[in-house]
This record gives structure tokens, C-alpha cells and sequence, in this order.
DNA sequence: TCGCTTTTTGACCAATTGGTAAATACACGA
DNA sequence: TCGTGTATTTACCAATTGGTCAAAAAGCGA
């Protein structure tokens, strides 16, 4: 029986899903949902087509199970911006910390920006109920920086945006980098640095 | 005879390019190369699928068609950077006009985030025979203002990729901005201002 | 109106793809 | 070592998809 729900996953069982997710998260965000086949992620995987089917119940459950495990990670480094803690500091350890997760992580980046480019058909409640939430909770941490004068006067929900697009844009569109500049991820990191020291910066 | 090089196109040819062309663009930008299908674009063109395979030798012809046509459109807000002009003017009405572009032309936004989320595998020589030259002049004439000290240090290459990310954001980014606040054009504009002066203000 | 070209259609195909069913091989506790 | 549930495979299917082909239907200049 592979009903996850009541009893305890075999040894063999956690093995072959951690196998399965980590061939589809491979095959997903090179070409997008569509564009990635379960023959695709069996090969990849080293198990047969039917024997996925076995663990998962098809294509969209895959697809569906890796979107909720990526929301989790892919909060942490916004949770982790401290209210309490020295503001730009904050801010300029929150960008670092999605730059890093950008680099360590670029199939999960890819993956992400696939499925909201394709107006997030499979991950819209997510956005609402667990990014939302957290979203406005932090923008009111930085107005309520701003308001105390110990940044400059900023739009925090545009500010957010910029540092998501930015460090994002690393692993998303890798393609063009490389074929524009051999990376260096010093110049990237001090770059953005600076761009976000400079708005944040209060006279 | 369908043959572009030697005989002048018709009315009716050109209509039905036309309307082909801007049927896929709409198929591609919201489902990728894989994800579009030519029943999709011919309900979309309201035309029979045979048919627009008599415009067009294939699906593969019509994306490498949109993507040859979008390159050029795509570089003109850059190639108006004037070097002559003052910088920061210049820097910041580049960002309004690529803003600008992408609010006007999401659909070509996406087309091209698509295309490059997956490795660009029809754009590749493209981005190194048309946009690197182009990069490559703007990011030599930002060195120089910066080195004259008409702007204050910053890396070109890094600059004019945070500019990329930001402003194509708003069209790439879209379903997930929507989820989060209610859109606002003027707080956009006004932000990505104040973010680029704040990093090309000399003290 | 005639005759020729351009355009459009309907019927069809082979390959791919997500998924199923039943039989077989395997692991492992008693 | 045996039996039972777990895991895997083989063979298959129906739907979709990119694409073809020949015939029919416009256009259109003379």
C-alpha cells in the first residue's frame, strides 16, 4: 500500500520518492511542466515508468508534492529577517541569504519561476495562504524601519520585489549571463550590496 | 508558392502571418515551447491547423520566428542609451523605457523568459551575435561616466542586470505580484527610480 | 467568363505521452 | 523456509500531437 497517510514509509519507499522528486525537480525546471515527460523523470530517476506510478499517482501529483516542499525552504531566508536586529543589517543579510539559496539552489528557482510565469495554475493557494501572510508581516517590519528614520524612506512592498528579481535573476536566467560575462559571484554579491546599501542608506 | 525570398507576400499572406504570429505569442508566453500546440494557435488564429502549416514549416519555424522578430525590439530601449547624454538622465530613462516595454509587452517578456529559463535552446546564437555586442558597447560607456566620475562606481555588467531583473519582473512576475498587493504602476516607476539614482548618486 | 495560382479543408498517420492491469520478483518477519 | 505484503516489470491502451496529402475552393488577371 503506498497510502502515505497511515502507515510508516519502508526504508525502500523514502529512498525511491527522495529519488523520484530529485530526477523530476531536474526535469521540471529544465522544461518547464508541460514540457517535461514521466519517461523523462523514470530515466533520469533509474526506475521504470510504471514503478513511478507507483509511488506517485501521476504527473501532477509530482509536480504538485515538489511545489509545497520548495515553499518551505523558500521562505526561510524572509522568516529569518529579524524585526529586533540592526535594519540594514537585516536587509542586506536577507539579500545575501536569497543570492546563496539562488546559487545552491538553482532547480528550485527555475522550477518556481516556471510555474508562476505560467500563472502559478498549480501553486496560486500557496501564494495566498503561506507567502502572503508573511509578506505583509515583513513589510510592515521595514515601514516600520523607515518610519523610525533608521532607513531611508522606502516602498518596502517594491523594495521586496527588487531584491526577490535580482538575486533570482541569477539562476533564472543563468543562460544569458554566461553568454554575456563569465560569472563571478563576488562582483554579484558586492554589487548588490551596494545597490541595496545605497537605497537603504539615510543621510 | 510560400517561398518568402523571392516573391512579394499578399495581402492575404501577410494578414494570416500576422495573425498567426500573434496567436502564438500568445500560446508560447503563457505555456512555453512544449507546453503550446499548433491546435492551440490555430483556434486561437481561427484558422485550421493545416493551414497555418502552409504558412509556416512548422512549430518549431513559427517560435523561431517570434523570438527573431522579438530580439529586435528588444534591444531598441538599450540602444538609445546615448552616451553623449547626461548619465544618470540616461541610466534612468533606460530603466523607465524598459519599464515601460514591459508593461506594454508582457507577452514578449515572457516569450523570451521562457526561452531563457530553458537554457535558450533557439536563442542561443542570437544572444552572442546580437545583444553581447550591444552589452558589451553600453557597459563600456557606463565604465567610462564612471570613471570620469560622472556617476558613482558601480559594475556595469552587474547594473544593467539588475535593471533587466527588476523591470521585467513586474511582466514575468506578474501572477505572483498580483497575489500580493494590487498592482500600481506609479509606486513601480517611483521606486526603481529612487533604487538606481540612490546607486548612481555621486556624494 | 476562362484558366491558372493561391488558399483552405477534410481525412489521415505515426510517434509520443500519461496511465492501467496483471503477472512476477523481491524483502522480510515468523 | 515459508508466506504475505511490497516492489517491479511486461505488455498494453486511448488520447494527444506535429505533420502530410490530395482534393476542393477561392482569388484574380486577361
Amino acid at each position: 500500500m503506498t497510502n502515505g497517510t497511515s502507515k510508516k514509509p519502508t526504508r525502500i519507499q523514502q529512498r525511491n520518492r527522495y529519488k523520484i522528486l530529485d530526477a523530476a525537480l531536474d526535469v521540471f525546471s529544465a522544461h518547464g511542466y508541460r514540457g517535461a515527460t514521466l519517461d523523462q523523470i523514470a530515466e533520469a530517476a533509474g526506475l521504470s515508468k510504471p514503478n513511478i506510478l507507483y509511488y506517485f499517482s501521476g504527473k501532477e501529483d509530482i509536480h504538485v508534492t515538489l511545489l509545497s516542499q520548495l515553499m518551505e525552504t523558500w521562505l526561510d531566508p524572509l522568516v529569518d529577517m529579524n524585526a529586533q536586529g540592526d535594519p540594514v543589517t537585516e536587509i542586506l543579510a536577507y539579500v545575501q541569504r536569497k543570492l546563496d539559496m539562488a546559487r545552491e539552489l538553482p532547480r528550485e528557482s527555475r522550477l518556481f519561476a516556471n510555474e508562476i510565469l505560467q500563472s502559478a495554475p498549480r501553486m496560486g493557494p500557496h501564494l495566498t495562504s503561506d507567502l502572503k501572510p508573511l509578506f505583509d508581516e515583513k513589510c510592515a517590519v521595514i515601514d516600520g524601519w523607515a518610519k523610525a528614520g533608521k532607513i531611508a524612506p522606502v516602498n518596502a512592498h517594491h523594495l521586496i520585489f527588487s531584491i526577490w528579481a535580482t538575486t533570482q535573476h541569477y539562476a533564472d536566467f543563468a543562460a544569458q549571463i554566461s553568454a554575456l560575462i563569465t560569472p563571478d559571484d563576488d562582483a554579484a554579491d558586492a554589487h548588490l550590496r551596494n545597490l541595496f546599501s545605497s537605497v537603504l542608506r539615510v543621510d
